[in-house]
DNA sequence: CGATCCATTGAAAGATGTCAAGCGTAGTGG
DNA sequence: CCACTACGCTTGACATCTTTCAATGGATCG
C-alpha cells in the first residue's frame, strides 16, 4: 500500500485518532510524545464531512476551537471595506486553520470547503487546558500561529513585488511542496480551487490568471487540463517565481 | 501637563516600570491585575535606545524575545526571494513585535528604527514560565499573535483590491487611529517613515506615493509639510479607503 | 438536455512603473 | 555661519502591464 493509498482511506474513515493518522507528523509537533498524544485525541471532534461550497463557520461566529484539515481543501475568506470577497488563504490536508479568531474572540474569518472536506475540530479551551500539562503543547501552538504569520508576510512581499506570472508561479510551486509534504505527487495535481478563487487570492483577474496560464502552456512550463496541472520545468517555475 | 508630554517623559526614563508606563493597557491585557504586571514587569528588560537606521534584530537572529515598542518608531522587514527588501509592518509605541521568530526559532524579520527608538525586551522563556502560572498571560499572547494575523490577512485585502490612492488612505488612516490610541492627534502627526519605505510597504513607487500625497492635498483631503501629515477630511480619505 | 457557471480569448482603456531631470532639505565640514 | 554635498522628494513623459468590456466556447449538474 503506497502512502497515496493510505492517506485516502484516512480521508473516509472518521473513527481513525490521532496516533493512526497519516498526518499528524504535519498538523502535530513531533515533540508529543505518543502517550500524549492520546491526550490531545481525546478532546478531538470529528464531524461529518463537508460538501463543496459549505462553510465550517462564517465571520464573526464566536470562537471556540480550531481545525485541522483531514482531507478535501478549503478557502479562507473575509469581505473587505469595499464589500468583496477577499480569499485570504487555501488549506490543505494536514494544515491548522481557525487561529483567527483568537484575538477578540469572534472569526475574522468565513471558511468554505472547496471540495468535499473533512476537519478534525480542536476545542480550544480544552485545548488551552491541555497546554497547562504539555508545555510542548502549548509551544507547539504558539509556532503554528508564529509560521502563519510569516507565511502571510511573504504572501505581502508577493502581491508586492511580483508580476502576475510570478505570483501564479510561486503559487504552483507552494502546492507542489505541500503536496510533496504529504507524500503526493509534486509534479502533477488537481489545483482544488477555481481560476477565480486563484486570481482573487492572488490580486489578479480571472482573464489575467487565465491568459498567465496560457503563456506558461506555450512556453512548455506547464500543462494544463482542466483542474489538473502538471509542472513540466520546476527550475525554470522557480526562477520566473524569483522574478 | 497633558498626555503628549506624559508620554514623552515617559519616553526618556529607563526606570518606568509597567505599571506606571502610560502604553500598558495598550500592550499589556486590561485583565492583567496589578500584582501580576509587577511580576510581568520584573522579567522585563529596558536597554538603551537606538537611534535611527540601528537594528533591533536580523534576519536569522536567534529568538529569545518579544519586544514591546515605548517609544519612536521601528520597521520589520524582509529579503524576499529576488533580493529586494519588503517592510512588512511598522511599530508604533505599545505595539509589540518580534513575533516572527517564534515560528523556527529565527527571526523571519529583520527590525529597524526609523527613529530614536526605546524598546522593551521580554524573554520569551520567562514569559512562558510565568504564562503557566497566569492564564491569562498566555491567553492574551496568543491574541495578540491572533490580531497580527488578522492584520496581515486586512493587509493582503488592501493590497489585492486596492488602487495606489486608497492604500495610501487606508496607511494614513491606520497611523491616525494608532495615534488616537495612545491619546495623540488623530488629525496631526509626523510620518515615521520616508516616502520610500511607505511605497515599499504598500507596493507602491516612491513616485506614486508622492504624485498621490499632491492629488490629496489637490482636493483638500490632507495637507503635508514633509514629514508632518494634517487630515484635513477624515471622512473624505475613509470614502477613499474604501476603493 | 438545458441552464448556469466557469474558462478562454480579443481589443481597448486605464493605472502604475520606469526613466530622467530638477528641486528642496538636512547634515557636514571648512 | 556658510557653502557644499548627498539624499530624499517631486514632477514630467513615455512604456508596460493589467484591467475592463465583450463575446464565445466548454464543462458540470440538476
Amino acid at each position: 500500500m503506497d502512502t497515496k493509498q493510505t492517506y485516502k482511506s484516512c480521508t473516509h474513515n472518521k473513527q481513525v485518532n490521532c496516533n493512526q493518522c497519516q498526518l499528524n507528523t504535519i498538523c502535530m509537533p513531533v515533540s508529543i510524545q505518543i502517550k500524549d498524544l492520546d491526550k490531545l485525541d481525546s478532546i478531538i471532534q470529528r464531524g461529518k464531512p463537508l460538501h463543496k461550497g459549505e462553510y465550517l463557520f462564517h465571520v464573526n461566529d464566536p470562537f471556540t476551537s480550531v481545525y485541522a484539515v483531514r482531507s478535501g481543501a478549503l478557502k479562507t475568506h473575509l469581505l473587505s471595506e469595499n464589500g468583496q470577497e477577499q480569499i485570504t488563504g487555501f488549506y490543505l490536508p494536514g494544515e491548522v486553520l481557525g487561529m483567527d479568531g483568537l484575538g477578540n474572540g469572534l472569526h475574522t474569518n468565513s471558511v468554505q470547503a472547496l471540495d468535499t472536506s473533512s476537519v478534525c475540530k480542536i476545542p480550544f479551551d480544552q485545548l488551552e487546558e491541555l497546554s497547562v500539562k504539555l508545555p510542548s503543547l502549548q509551544r507547539h501552538f504558539m509556532q503554528l500561529m508564529s509560521r502563519e504569520i510569516t507565511q502571510e508576510q511573504q504572501m505581502i512581499g508577493l502581491l508586492n513585488q511580483k508580476n502576475a506570472e510570478s505570483r501564479i508561479a510561486s503559487l504552483l510551486l507552494s502546492i507542489s511542496s505541500r503536496n510533496k509534504r504529504r507524500d503526493l505527487s509534486a509534479n502533477s495535481f488537481l489545483l482544488p480551487m477555481s481560476r477565480k478563487d486563484l486570481g482573487n487570492f492572488l490580486g489578479i483577474t480571472t482573464e489575467t490568471v487565465s491568459r498567465i496560464f496560457a503563456r506558461l502552456q506555450s512556453r512548455g512550463l506547464i500543462a494544463t487540463a482542466q483542474k489538473e496541472v502538471t509542472l513540466l520545468d520546476i527550475e525554470g517555475l522557480q526562477t520566473l517565481a524569483k522574478t
